[in-house]
DNA sequence: TTTACTGCAAACTGTTTGCAGTAAA
DNA sequence: TTTACTGCAAACAGTTTGCAGTAAA
């Protein structure tokens, strides 16, 4: 049985091809980030006849059962990772729309400083960076 | 004339008014955070018959013209403030759905060194803290 | 009086859902 | 053989756009 299949189970949830399929793309590095559009398009460039609805299913499916992480970098469509034990921040590199993971122990503490300092307590955050390589001609802020 | 005339003339949008109610909403204070749907309910209760279509095409204008500022808090809908010469960062209370406005030089200072150590310079960020109150019975995360 | 602006309704994009059929357990 | 899962198409929410009329300059 493979580690998909195991995963899967334990969640409690069916083993079926999408869902197999769609769980492998992600534990494949190259495609760490990425949306349910593109999901959709690489299983019909793989030849597997999953629907987009289905897509949607599972990658909800998944983000409740803890398997991965929902992101919404810009406000038009939602991006997908693997779940990870480590905490981290994105970098979004706004000219090849690249995403580069970081984590900075400096910001995190100061966070829950801040969040306590006006009686609060961090229930979830998000940190983005829009970035451009160094030496690039520089554009105003999109 | 009034503020928001000359502020208007001064981006070269005609003075009508849909925008100039629309400005003088951003500038009242206790409106700081607010998304179209909810611009355009405030026109309803005051009597003004603006459309909904008008309310984003005006939102989209002021960005444009750098009146106002674009927030993603969440993937579903657009929030607008008052641009402001000081930036800051953002705070959703997830209880009350209160926003609250922060800034940290320790967060802005290495934000701009892990850019560099990545050999990027920031472009743009995005900083949110969703918290709830202290002491209030955990949720896990939304 | 010209040209930008507006309201309306229709279009669009990303996402969700109802349903009847299909497959995992 | 039961029940979860799937594909399809239709529905949905937020936002944008074409158009004929209206108002600012």
């Amino acid at each position: 049985m493979t580690i998909q299949n195991q995963e899967l189970k334990k969640v409690g949830l069916k083993v079926t091809l999408p869902r197999v399929k769609i769980l492998q793309m992600f534990e494949n590095d190259d495609v760490a980030h990425i949306s349910a559009e593109e999901v959709y398009k690489q299983l019909q460039e793989a030849g597997e006849d999953v629907g987009l609805a289905t897509v949607y299913r599972v990658l909800t499916q998944f983000e409740a059962a803890g398997l991965i992480t929902k992101h919404n970098f810009d406000g038009n469509h939602a991006i997908y990772e693997l779940a990870s034990d480590d905490h981290h921040d994105h970098m979004v590199d706004v000219q090849s729309g690249e995403v580069i993971e970081f984590v900075d122990p400096v910001i995190e503490s100061r966070q829950h400083e801040i969040a306590k300092e006006h009686g609060y307590e961090i229930v979830d955050h998000s940190l983005v960076l829009y970035v451009q390589p160094l030496n690039a001609k520089k554009e105003p802020k999109v």
